[in-house]
DNA sequence: AATATTAAGTTCCAAAAAGGAACTTATTCA
DNA sequence: TGAATAAGTTCCTTTTTGGAACTTAATATT
């Protein structure tokens, strides 16, 4: 399988990752949900080369991930928002947040990262959870299946 | 910041794409929920180049994400199951499933792929949720915070 | 009025990573 | 005896990434 075939797969981690399967792309979204909007601010905090990160922010743009916003006029500026599509790709973001928080920290050595959720005021554990029962999800309870709407 | 310097970093995110930055190694966590356990299947399944997918089984195995089990001696044979550590990836592949499919699939060209939970029965769809309120989490309401325990 | 700074790229070249195909090694199967 | 299997390894080419300097059109500073 080429690389550039992965978008056309029918598994959808397959297209996932056919957007954010390297280095950089996903660590430029967590600085969009940090409300980092332009190009040099991102390159600062990133510390990205300026023309991969050119090349990012192009493909995040023609995949509908970040609008293209004009700020100022002569020299034309843009900034990057995400759209509703990008702030979907919360969850994902989160999941790597936790995982990385709980399991690549063995000696204890970073800072914790906690989460404060304003709803209930408390500092909560994100969980991945069945939108009908809301029990925790366990892959050993569930069964992936595809599902065409034309079976003839 | 240099790649492997991303393992180093106080974010638990960048540590987490230290492992899986890549094109391929989320792909192959994927086939190994999907009970794929040896080299030639993931190699076959995948259409990854075979010194490649040796470098990251190997690296797999280093961050005990995967475990090596002998399963034939003379000549050797491993086979590489999940650790505990390895499961608790489920929540980043479903998110990024649950994202693919919803937004990677504009002129529904793709089978949608549906989640049936065995302990309630229901097809579901997998939400990032409060553990303490159950509420689907909005980034908008969500406040990380960086804690470190011995603060003199 | 001349000079420096800012923002968002672009260009050029070197270094690292990935891709492709064939080769290896020690069995076991037909 | 010859072919197949499984799990890599080797060699070489192509692609991607990294690093630093350059560009352009304002705007701010001395």
């Amino acid at each position: 399988m080429k690389w550039h075939e992965l978008g056309e797969m029918n598994c959808p981690i397959a297209r996932t990752l056919s957007i954010f399967g390297d280095r950089w792309t996903l660590l430029i979204i967590r600085n969009a949900f940090m409300a980092t909007r332009r190009f040099d601010d991102f390159q600062k905090q990133l510390g990205i080369t300026r023309h991969l990160l050119t090349e990012r922010i192009n493909r995040l743009v023609e995949n509908k991930i970040f609008e293209k916003v004009l700020y100022h006029e002569a020299p034309k500026r843009y900034e990057y928002k995400l759209t509703e599509k990008g702030l979907a790709l919360y969850p994902i973001i989160v999941s790597m947040s936790v995982w990385g928080n709980l399991w690549q920290n063995e000696d204890k050595q970073f800072p914790e990262l906690r989460y404060l959720h304003k709803s209930c005021g408390n500092v909560i554990q994100p969980t991945l959870s069945c939108n009908c029962c809301s029990q925790k999800l366990d892959a050993r309870l569930m069964s992936p299946v595809y599902f065409t709407e034309n079976i003839s």
